[in-house]
DNA sequence: TAATATGTAACAGTAACTGTTACTGATACT
DNA sequence: AGTATCAGTAACAGTTACTGTTACATATTA
């Protein structure tokens, strides 16, 4: 129970590092050093942040992965919706319930509707918290 | 990613059902039927419930399962509590990160931040859904 | 052409949940 | 007393998903 990948995690910190480091060069071996993980797991996150348009990255000698949008534009909702691509739902349903039971014949149905408006209230507020104010809040010092 | 266990939702089909069918006596092996599991599923979150203070149940011939509290009372959030007890988190942190690094060092503060707030924000919402409300707006025709 | 770094596939190891069986223990009815 | 019933619990297999890892293909720059 509970959500157990990092992956939403891991892609935040992702972002979070482009944007700070957004002066130098960023490769996906300086991302896993950061994350303290492998580079081909920094990459398995990586498709799926540049298939949702977060994150751009070009190859070669120099290349370098940078944000495909300004960091105030980019919301945890953006990156909820990127690394959650098939399980979006915030909670399991089980629906092979007894349909002629008239309590397990209507769960499902149930369900889905209140779990709906949790998960609506939940996207909310993640689209209310940027990138950019994640690095502004919490990791500046450095940067004058 | 996302929560593959249905716990949760079969523990609110089981509340659900047992105010349901508050008149009659209700077993673990109807529930498993209601629900389409193995008795031994319902048995397992039962023991989640029991121990929240959320149902009663006695045993011998005539053994019954009941709610411990009124459905009015009973909230989503209390369901959500009792079936996460160990993962009570939304998102999954990576907190083994680079601790030499100005984000790695940082992210794993940053996003208890982050989760705590968005965490919070949902647990509001699922106080504000009771079994009774469930019970009403979605199983009623049978009842007079 | 060589070096570099991303893109991608494949595989093993691990963890968690469900499904299932089987047994124990408590209670009520005969 | 004795038996039937049903909750309580433990144990095990099967499945699924994520992480960690290796290896190779592909594109770009020097």
């Amino acid at each position: 129970m509970g959500n157990r990948s990092q992956q939403f995690s891991v892609a935040v910190h992702i972002l979070c590092f482009l944007e700070f480091n957004k002066k130098g060069r960023t490769t996906s071996e300086l991302l896993a050093m950061s994350v303290n993980a492998n580079p081909a797991v920094i990459r398995r996150i990586m498709r799926k942040l540049t298939k949702a348009g977060l994150i751009t990255s070009t190859l070669g000698t120099n290349a370098a992965i940078s944000l495909a949008q300004k960091a105030d534009q980019i919301t945890l909702l953006d990156v909820y919706r990127a690394t959650m691509e098939d399980n979006q739902e915030i909670f399991m349903i089980h629906r092979d319930t007894n349909p002629t039971c008239p309590v397990g014949s209507k769960m499902p149905y149930l369900l889905d509707g209140v779990y709906t408006k949790v998960q609506t209230t939940m996207e909310n507020e993640l689209s209310g918290i940027t990138i950019d104010s994640m690095v502004k809040s919490g990791i500046v010092e450095i940067e004058s």
